[in-house]
DNA sequence: AAAACGATCTACT
DNA sequence: GTAGATCGTTTTG
């Protein structure tokens, strides 16, 4: 699973405020003979999420910072990935006010600043990732960006901003971001 | 109730 | 590359 998330969304609508970033980096915690797992102890009121149904969120502060992992195998097993680092992909300059930073290598490098980032924190613990609402992992990998398309959000909700996100990143594998307006982002909404 | 412990980060060299 | 900050959770008294 820490390999087959690589080059997924991971979306989050928190704050009202969409966020989108590309798995780049994944870290597994298995459910046996790990002694780096949170599990390996036993279930606790921290790990419950751990042992709960998989496609869930587990999330856990570690030194005040808030850490994202997907739950990985069935109930009572106690396995999960530890989402390490991201691509932002959109919603930048929501990340940047939340990271304090408009340099885009900090904005989602590593597992406690991407949650930062995303408004990611522990409400979310146990949030059910396969509902396409608040946060999910959007279920086909894409391609690393390569080529800056600028997309705004300024004429269009929200939730069409979403669906427009998607479909256009899929389907064009460009590098989106929130800042200026463009045609594409336009074209692509109407549709 | 107090202390210790981190699946980390920032600031600074 | 590293010292120091940081605070929710667990462990200890």
């Amino acid at each position: 699973v820490a390999q087959a998330l690589i080059g997924k969304l991971l979306i989050s609508r928190s704050e009202n405020r969409v966020c989108v970033g590309r798995i780049v980096e994944t870290e597994a915690y298995l459910s046996q003979g790990d002694s780096a797992s949170h599990t390996y102890r036993g279930p606790s009121r921290k790990n419950a999420a751990m042992f709960g149904p998989p496609g869930h969120a587990y999330v856990y502060a570690i030194h005040a910072k808030w850490c994202f992992n997907a739950v990985t195998e069935p109930q009572e097993v106690g396995s999960a990935v530890l989402i390490r680092a991201l691509e932002p992909i959109w919603g930048i300059p929501h990340m940047e006010h939340r990271r304090s930073t408009s340099n885009p290598y900090e904005l989602t490098r590593g597992p406690a600043r991407l949650c930062q980032a995303l408004g990611i924190n522990r409400r979310l613990d146990h949030w059910d990732l396969t509902t396409g609402k608040t946060l999910w992992i959007s279920g086909e990998a894409v391609p690393p960006a390569t080529e800056q398309t600028i997309l705004t959000s300024s004429r269009i909700g929200v939730t069409s901003a979403e669906n427009l996100l998607l479909r256009y990143f899929l389907a064009n594998n460009r590098y989106v971001s929130g800042k200026r307006s463009g045609v594409a982002a336009t074209t692509t909404a109407t549709h």
